[in-house]
DNA sequence: GTCCGGATTACCT
DNA sequence: GGTAATCCGGACT
């Protein structure tokens, strides 16, 4: 977990520093409030990416400054929220993985009418940007201003965190990088399984 | 102009 | 554990 002042400053080093640091931080938008339980990273180096060896369009907010976000839309149906990393021109960035719903759950509810469980409203990118009605329009947001809609602050202290490959990353784009963290404490609220728990 | 696949989810067996 | 749903951008004809 870190302060904004914290995140802002690994941001502006390297996104592998600053991506476990997200976890703990509560992400915010109006009565809404939950504490981010996993995240990964993507890097202009790294074959994932969708800023590998392209530019513009829909990945241009990939481009901007450090802390504010990159939202896009894939499988017809579902928006990523991503926290942009690394100074400008330089893309890179965090994805916001899962979230352990704390305040608001009769809105995220309403939102995610196919949720039986508390634990399937947040535990995934696509159902925690529904949850909170992220949608384009969010593109661009600055997450770590005080006056955005939306945006990150200073949360708890996360248990310990472990790191491991990222999720749904096609073989041969480095789905093998351990570029994915959660907070082992709360594997209640992640979205997959850990591949292999270290026992 | 057409085809294909994707940083996913939900439903079926 | 397998797969349909759903649609935009990029690759190719």
């Amino acid at each position: 977990m870190a302060t904004n002042a914290e995140l802002l400053a690994a941001l502006e080093r390297d996104v592998l520093e600053a991506a476990p640091m997200v976890l703990g931080m509560y992400l915010v938008r109006g009565d809404l409030r939950a504490r981010v339980v996993e995240v990964e990273a993507y890097r202009a180096d790294d074959p994932a990416c969708h800023a590998f060896g392209k530019s513009k369009m829909k990945n241009m907010a990939l481009f901007e400054e450090p802390g504010k976000a990159y939202v896009y839309f894939t499988y017809g149906n579902h928006w990523m929220l991503n926290i942009v990393a690394h100074p400008h021109g330089d893309p890179a960035a965090i994805l916001i993985r899962a979230a352990e719903p704390l305040a608001g759950l009769d809105e995220m509810r309403l939102r995610r009418l196919k949720a039986k469980r508390d634990e399937d409203l947040l535990s995934g990118p696509g159902k925690l940007a529904a949850a909170f009605g992220i949608t384009g329009e969010q593109n661009g947001t600055n997450l770590l201003s005080a006056d955005s809609d939306l945006r990150l602050v200073h949360g708890s202290k996360p248990g310990k965190i472990v790191a491991g490959p990222r999720i749904g990353i096609a073989v041969g784009k480095a789905h093998e990088y351990p570029w994915r963290w959660v907070d082992s404490k709360r594997m209640r609220w992640v979205s997959k399984p850990w591949p292999q728990l270290p026992s």
